[in-house]
RNA sequence: GCGCCCAUAGCUCAGCUGGAUAGAGCAUCGGACUUCUAAUCCGACGGUCGGGGGUUCGAAUCCCUCUGGGCGCGCCA
């Protein structure tokens, strides 16, 4: 346990016990800018207790044992309790915390099977910017959360199943398997979509065809069959190919799509209809769940089954949720999609509620994401109107980060692979971030001279904060490993480089806990603002003296991998050099 | 019509679940390279937190209301 926060919150928590017999208040540990922390807790105690609130924080400072930890302890304001730590308390504390594995953050007491279902891309189409955050997002969240202990399972849930196969199996026998065209799946899949939307619109025999098409493939028929998986293979290579090239640790194992549920929609739907929770309306199975009114203030449905038999994604997510629970016995599910399927999520979970399936002690979170607007501040699009393709976003960053990285007179030469992968991680790199920093709920203007931006809270600017360090420690001639310390904080901007990183893993916490990844962005945005500030003001190569090198030295290899796991498990490389 | 989300500096966004004087970046203005990467740093300027009411010791944060935007609302996903 390093991190201030928590240390000093066990700590008033004892003193409230003793103090007041109020062990379980809250202290309300917040930063200060009067000190490091100051606990907040005797303004509300005061209130419970009928006395004045300075009253109450003089007892509880009067009861609080924090000698080892505070230089300093005070009472200002109308009850506020200042701490200041103690510099050889922090150093200690970053001392334990370089010379550990995990870098200090403990794994959690209460570790929980959490699905993260992320990305799931409807496979007939080609993914476009609107994928790529859920992505991100997601991806991120898996990497946190399974760092602070949980076991989580990846889940990408994609559109395999859908009304499209039938048009686009057509189409593939139609161009036939061996030709050209019958490979767009796995390089242009949008191509090959937009070739089979054309002809369903305008050829009524094709149309009809497609719609046959549909009807085999739901009834398994394996001719069909066979044309999907083939369909479904390349779009996997596809995904794959995308996935790649961004760092995302999705595999193919974590894949499942609409069609694994398949089998079980009838009996779910079946449930459903013996347990009085659906109802024939209109002629579709439905369920009305309380509380949600449409149009005209009529209940609003869930359909399970339309009433030409088929099934909806509704059903698919009730089906998959049983699945998860039952089989999986999952503690937590986690959605990274789309803001606009907010009422679709409460609908299905109140659903799932209802028949039992999903009990109080099973969360079920949506974690919103707002779209990517264009410069306009509407839904992201080319000046065409189409959906911006993946690919060619990709690699306009990576080529404005080549830009950059032309313009800046760098010390050494650096062959073209080198460059390649260095101009290719921050170019990538600051696509994402860009996409991580930003509240996920909140909508956000798509910017690239923003994002490539060396400036901010920006992917680059962390990881050049990184590759500084890095440096130091080449033109020092040794490794950060060997950078062992002891680590003393004299200066103002050690002292406070030493105090952030300490907030690390409470910043892994809040993340997970919230699923917000941009607490994490926040804090490494910090941590790096704080290096900077270490790195303006004191030299370590050149430090007056081989104790305070062999300290800063320390501080810098720590602040070095405490950012490199941060990015990693944010899903953003750090290069080397830049 | 109902429901959900949003409105914070000229622009793009934070604000740690109710704490003291609301913060960053960009832009503007002014400084710092014989010094470990100046792709950087340090200043300055800039906000009646959309309007109004309420809750309380204390509100950008919670409640109500109004204004102005976005999204969703029966057989698409």
């Amino acid at each position: 346990m390093s991190d201030p926060q928590h240390v000093l919150a066990a700590r008033v928590q004892a003193a409230l016990g003793a103090a007041f017999g109020e062990p379980d208040a809250d202290p309300v540990i917040r930063p200060s800018q009067f000190a490091d922390f100051q606990a907040n807790v005797a303004l509300p105690l005061a209130k419970k207790l009928g006395r004045k609130p300075r009253d109450i924080a003089a007892d509880l400072v009067a009861h609080l044992d924090v000698s080892d930890v505070c230089s300093k302890v005070e009472i200002s304001g109308p009850g506020f309790v200042n701490l200041t730590l103690s510099p050889e308390w922090i150093a200690g504390q970053a001392q334990a915390m370089h010379g550990d594995e995990r870098l200090a953050v403990e794994k959690t007491e209460a570790p929980q099977t959490t699905v993260v279902e992320y990305s799931s891309p409807n496979i007939a189409k080609e993914m476009h910017v609107g994928h790529l955050r859920t992505t991100i997002v997601g991806d991120a969240l898996a990497r946190v959360l399974e760092f602070v202990g949980h076991h989580v399972i990846r889940d990408n849930h994609i559109g395999d199943w859908g009304t499209p196969y039938g048009m686009l199996i057509e189409l593939l026998l139609e161009v036939g398997e061996g030709s050209a065209e019958a490979r767009l799946p796995e390089t242009d899949p949008n191509a090959f979509y937009q070739m089979a939307r054309q002809r369903f619109d305008s050829d009524a025999a094709f149309a009809q065809r497609s719609r046959e098409r549909v009807v085999k493939l739901q009834a398994h028929d394996p001719d069909t069959i066979r044309h999907w998986e083939r369909l479904v293979e390349l779009s996997k290579t596809y995904l794959h190919t995308v996935y790649g090239r961004l760092g995302v640790t999705l595999t193919d194992e974590d894949i499942r799509g609409e069609s694994f549920y398949d089998d079980m929609l009838g009996v779910t739907a079946d449930e459903l209809r013996d347990k009085g929770v659906a109802e024939i309306s209109e002629g579709a199975l439905c369920v009305f769940p309380p509380g949600f009114t449409g149009r005209e203030g009529d209940p609003l449905p869930v359909i399970i089954r339309k009433s030409d038999g088929g099934y909806n994604y509704s059903t698919s997510d009730l089906a998959t949720i049983r699945y998860r629970v039952d089989k999986l016995d999952v503690d937590r599910m986690i959605y990274v999609v789309g803001a606009q399927q907010a009422l679709h999520f409460q609908m299905v979970f109140a659903v799932a509620r209802m028949a039992g399936w999903l009990p109080e002690s099973v969360s079920a979170e949506h974690a919103q994401i707002g779209n990517v607007l264009g410069p306009d501040g509407k839904i992201f699009r080319t000046r065409s109107g189409k959906p911006v393709k993946l690919t060619e976003l990709l690699d306009e960053a990576v080529e404005r980060a080549g830009a950059a990285f032309d313009e800046v007179p760098h010390e050494e030469e650096f062959d073209e692979e080198t460059r390649r992968r260095i101009v290719e991680a921050v170019g990538i790199g600051a696509v994402k971030y860009a996409d991580l920093s930003v509240a996920r709920g909140s909508e956000y203007i798509f910017d690239f001279d923003r994002m490539i931006s060396f400036r901010g809270n920006t992917g680059p600017y962390l990881q050049y904060a990184a590759a500084r360090i890095r440096s130091i420690f080449r033109k020092g001639g040794l490794t950060p490993e060997e950078a062992a310390g002891p680590i003393v904080l004299d200066h103002e901007a050690e002292r406070a480089l030493a105090l952030h990183l300490l907030g690390f893993g409470t910043a892994l916490r809040q993340t997970g806990e919230t699923t917000e990844p941009h607490r994490l962005c926040a804090y490494l945005f910090e941590l790096a603002s704080a290096y900077t500030t270490f790195y303006e003001n004191c030299p370590v190569l050149r430090a007056p003296d081989e104790a305070t090198k062999a300290s800063r030295l320390a501080l810098c290899a720590l602040t070095l991998r405490t950012l490199s796991k941060g990015l990693e498990l944010l899903g953003v490389e750090t290069p080397e050099r830049m």
